[in-house]
DNA sequence: TTTACTGCAAATCCTTTGCAGTCTG
DNA sequence: CAGACTGCAAAGGATTTGCAGTAAA
């Protein structure tokens, strides 16, 4: 998100292999345990991933590597869980959607349940639909399975 | 969002005017002010609305407050500027979702462009839905009208 | 050589919290 | 009266930034 300097993802140049100027050690590193993370994670616990793979990198070198990333589409901020940023590893070839435990907080990729007319439908007259994001909450197979699905404040 | 400490919006007791528990003079300013807001407004602003509406309010007390709404669901945060929640004012009664404008960050409120099939099929295979959230980009009719609308998602 | 990327630590600064006093119910 | 709500100021804590050094191109 962050309205009023929204993403305008106009691209140039081809991006680097992980949306990075130059192919450090570092951003390499950060990079493929991103890849491994299963589901949302926070910035400091994809730091801890880069550190269990043997890699090492200070936090603001990995704040800066996930705001490249954010920006090149590789990563995708996705809410925040108790003050700290999540984010999600994204495919970026294709447009798509998170589906979201709301037990366990795993992450999972949905297509577009949108259309076209569905949203120009949605803008209605005079507004002008560039983009739009959908998120969905529930529960998991593994969570809707096992747990009782009550759920009452 | 805030992932992990769900929003269950399951309701047992009618709700106070503003969704406070008692009616102070700041707590019915402060849900005035949020009233005549247009558009999302950050907590600070909605502080300085406040004051000009000639109440005062502590900074503490505004943002204690936003967080009652935003229990009662009278507002929504829907992103953040700059680092800063911003929220809107919502009608409670009608399930909805929001237009942002990219443009000038003015939002409105638009209906749910989707039906319980749609979501059902997005969640898939022992994916239980229990809610969620879309959120349409694009430019308003004032700022569709007069600016170029570049831009692609 | 140029300059992007790192690291560390200091700095930012939004948001929360402790406490004592005030006011609603 | 009980306990919600206020205000002020002091934390709290995630994220950013300055700077000098290192390494990719």
């Amino acid at each position: 998100m962050d309205i009023g300097s929204k993403s305008s993802s106009r691209r140039a140049r081809a991006v680097s292999p992980y949306g990075a100027g130059r192919t450090s050690a570092q951003r390499a590193t950060i990079a493929d345990a991103a890849e491994r993370m299963s589901g949302a994670f926070t910035v400091e616990e994809l730091a801890e991933a880069v550190r269990r793979e043997g890699g090492s990198a200070g936090t603001a070198t990995v704040y800066r590597a996930v705001a490249a990333m954010s920006q090149t589409g590789h990563l995708e901020r996705v809410g925040d869980r108790g003050g700290k940023s999540l984010y999600v590893r994204c495919d970026v070839r294709a447009h798509h959607h998170h589906l979201v435990c709301t037990e366990c907080g795993s992450i999972a990729e949905t297509p577009c349940p949108l259309d076209d007319a569905a949203l120009s439908a949605a803008g209605g007259e005079g507004f002008v639909v560039t983009s739009h994001e959908v998120t969905v909450y529930g529960l998991c197979r593994t969570c809707s399975g096992s747990s009782r699905p009550a759920e009452e404040s």
